[in-house]
DNA sequence: TATAAAATTTTACACGCGTAAATTAAATAT
DNA sequence: ATATTTAATTTACGCGTGTAAAATTTTATA
């Protein structure tokens, strides 16, 4: 059997080269002498050795850590995501680390406080919004060069990029308008998320624009739990008799699936079809929305474009090592899903 | 201004005392005098200054930290186990990794060789199953102590945790028995997860127990999107009158809320009231499977529990610092979620 | 083939901390 | 108050790597 490699000075010994030699090949293994990387590269195969990490970090100028913050894992829009990022990341050459807030302030900063220790190269960071401590979170980004995606920050961050709420509301509220009654707008009455408030807005401009009556449906209700949410708070709304309009767009598909719930269970008929008491949209595109009942008529965001566009700006931005002049914002469109309930 | 502060060294002086005392305060706030606590604690204040991470890691025979790796974090239901996990393991002192195998055994492997470069203390893995490389996870478990939860594997690890399915499944069967027709058993012919098959046994004996004519319903359909299995093939055998009784137990929620889906678009009324076609039950509850219409009856797993009783068997792995003689199994038992479903 | 230039490798030092062993200080017993 | 025990602190060394600068080898040019 061979000795044991405890470390590369070990290793560079049986591949017969130089410990820093070693060390450029790991770093990159274009940059040595073909036939050197070649000696590397059937020790390799035959001794089982990887570079401590920790040794690694604590000399690089640089780690090849990224760090990648979600409000809340246990919402699946996130964790997809998530996903596509996180994939994205390693594509670049880089160690995606994934922390999620879990819907709180406090975490949120837990979360920037750990990646910090960890000296990433950069972070992509999709905020709670309203709930975040805006100060404390502005503070991370003047320390670790941080895209913002999916809710914006007043000035924190590079870069931010999202989705143009103008647009995807304007899209389903005129698709609405066109095939039946305008809707009315359901939404939580203190959103946590500042997307809400585009939303909010941008209702409020589409329907003036088509010269309809904006009605807004705003709710009790705290916290992430939407689906309850819509369901409870949608529920008394129904029970009620507060609509005065046989079609709602919901601030989200979330509150959506909790309103079709409820809808449910008050025996109201959701679709677009002859017979049907109530129309019900969304946003966002959930992966559950394709199969809530009737499935769920909404507008998806373009995940990949925000997704690819922020791992691209980190990058650009690690690269060039400096802080760019201005911050960059750019939104994206929405598409429209048309399925069964609107 | 106070000069900057660039290591512990730096640290150590303006506090009065010598590095080693500084190192022992972070490892342990309490094995130091009190008067030299108070003396570092002030400093603490007006200067900031962290440990540096790697170079802790690098000279610490153990890192503090536990890999969690889960099957699919997409998936809310892992998602949220997951998160739960995470806060038993804060507790506990340690720093916990999060990782998603995506559903794929290539990257369940990846994930085990990544955490192995981080040294972690230990590793709680809920293995993909029947999909995961086993010899390649077994390996892995051999040389980092490792408890499996959720999904079992053979003899990998130190210890497995998860649900009695010959319980859970047994309860709902008897619940379905006693309140209505016999359940016919809806699951996939070729299931990834273990805990499948489990199940499936479960029913037949559990139906054989009540004397009671078992029917197994395996459908079509690869991968982790149950949603649409349960959907398509769902929608199939509903459309191609292949149902022999009332009554549907799904392997899992998620293929009960696609099944759910088919059920509502072919104009089937699910649920234990008079007028319905079709009970429906699944098994997990599932974050969502309040929200479907009907709201789904389902077994809870206890995750608490199955969480709880991982995180601390991994403790006292660590802690005792050998490997236990023989592997320590042990199965919760779930609880009757009952719905509007079944 | 000799020479200059470029690429590669080696030398030498630094990084920031943990920890065993030695020393000193505090607490307890006499 | 002194001797003894125990706890706290310091000394001294090592961990496994990155990297600038020096030395060497290879490649290109004449």
């Amino acid at each position: 059997m061979h000795d044991k490699i405890k470390n590369m000075e070990d290793f560079a010994s049986v591949c017969g080269i130089s410990r820093p030699t070693l060390s450029k090949y790991f770093n990159a293994p274009d940059s040595v002498r073909k036939s050197t990387r070649f000696k590397i590269e059937a020790a390799l195969e035959k001794f089982d050795y990887r570079p401590n990490i920790y040794a690694i970090n604590q000399n690089r100028r640089q780690t090849k850590n990224i760090g990648l913050v979600v409000p809340n894992l246990t919402d699946p829009f996130f964790a997809g995501i998530a996903r596509t990022i996180e994939g994205l990341i390693i594509d670049a050459g880089y160690n995606p680390l994934l922390l999620s807030s879990h819907g709180g302030p406090q975490q949120e900063i837990t979360n920037l406080e750990s990646l910090r220790s960890i000296k990433p190269a950069g972070v992509l960071l999709a905020p709670l919004g309203r709930a975040s401590d805006q100060r404390r979170v502005n503070e991370f980004t003047r320390e670790v060069p941080t895209v913002l995606f999916d809710a914006n920050l007043d000035e924190a961050g590079e870069a931010f990029f999202g989705s143009d709420n103008n647009q995807s509301i304007g899209l389903i509220v005129e698709y609405l308008c066109r095939t039946g009654e305008a809707p009315a707008f359901f939404e939580m009455k203190n959103p946590i998320n500042p997307n809400a408030f585009k939303r909010r807005t941008a209702y409020l401009a589409a329907m003036e624009k088509l010269g309809r009556e904006p009605e807004l449906i705003q709710v009790d209700g705290e916290g992430w739990n939407f689906e309850e949410v819509g369901f409870l708070e949608g529920g008394k709304v129904i029970s009620d008799g507060r609509l005065r309009t046989n079609t709602l767009l919901c601030s989200n598909d979330r509150l959506a699936i909790g309103l079709l719930s409820a809808a449910f269970e008050a025996g109201l008929r959701v679709g677009h079809a002859d017979g049907c008491d109530l129309r019900v949209a969304g946003h966002d595109d959930h992966p559950f929305s394709r199969y809530t009942c009737p499935s769920l008529t909404t507008v998806s965001q373009d995940y990949a474009a925000i997704g690819q566009c922020s791992v691209d700006t980190i990058m650009k931005i690690i690269d060039s090592n400096e802080k760019s002049p201005e911050r960059e914002v750019k939104l994206f469109e929405g598409r429209l899903i048309m399925r069964g309930s609107a």
